[in-house]
DNA sequence: CTCAAATACCACTTCGGTGTAGTATTTGCA
DNA sequence: TGCAAATACTACACCGAAGTGGTATTTGAG
């Protein structure tokens, strides 16, 4: 019931790159700040570039910054980017087959549940969560 | 944001039992009904029965059947019982020094949400789930 | 008692997510 | 131009979950 590490760091480091939405960040400031190792965010980064949130500008005082206005970037996206949407949307008990149709007794309240959930990934921008005040990352 | 495979057969198969709870099922049935591996199945079991919820019996015409009332089994026990209960009870984005004092913004809806799935796998029994007929399993 | 049919146990393999290492490439500035 | 400092790329290591194989043990029927 969690998302993938790599999800966890993505929306990690966005979250804090957006409270300076304009600045341009390196790995070096973003691996002391946050909790990731080394490598594994400059892979992340190469990809959040590739998936088009951020662009990198590479050589001599390099670094990330946003590609697009953070006001358009929703957590689903990044979700969506990182692992695909059908990690979370599917069912809680794997059983693809069964509908609305032929449902378990749990599955009502599932749905309910499920349907909060992404609907709280697609309304939460970048933006949002920079407006409120993180302590620790 | 899924359950362990492990958690899922091991619900997916109590579930069935639950069908009929005082019969004594081998494990040959389960894995024709279900589509769960053989050995992976059997190894399966065997934990459940060392978790309580069924007992089993060796032997020629051996098999398993509930050690329980079925009222008495929620789904949360039975997560509980194969990943721990940390698992699903986290935050989601996997921060966990924050606390209500210090929220990012997706804190609020998320909590909310958590509590109505945990009050779900809480409030679940396999009797109710049984009540309800499932088509495919 | 013997055997068939069932579960229990131990050890190994496979696989995907995570993390690491080393090298190549880019680019601005002295 | 040459170098320092940044990102990009490729390949491999690690680890836990998932899955498999083979053997031992139990037990009732005949
Ligand atoms: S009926 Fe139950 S098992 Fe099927 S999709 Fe709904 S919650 Fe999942
Ligand atoms: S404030 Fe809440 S939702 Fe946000 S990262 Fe912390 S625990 Fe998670």
């Amino acid at each position: 019931m969690k998302l993938s590490k790599t999800s966890e760091y993505a929306i990690r480091i966005l979250s804090y790159m957006a409270k300076d939405s304009d600045k341009l960040y390196s790995a070096k400031l973003l691996v002391e700040k946050l909790n990731v190792s080394d490598k594994y965010l400059r892979k992340l980064m190469t990809l959040l570039s590739k998936a088009g949130f951020i662009k990198s500008m590479q050589g001599r005082y390099g670094g990330y910054k946003f590609a697009k206005d953070i006001k358009n970037i929703y957590i689903s996206n990044i979700i969506d980017a990182i692992e695909g949407s059908e990690k979370y949307l599917g069912c809680i008990l794997g059983l693809d087959d069964c509908s609305d149709e032929n449902p378990c007794s749990m599955h009502e309240v599932w749905v309910t549940t499920r349907a909060k959930l992404i609907s709280t990934f697609e309304k939460t921008s970048l933006y949002k969560i920079s407006q409120t005040e993180i302590i620790k990352f």
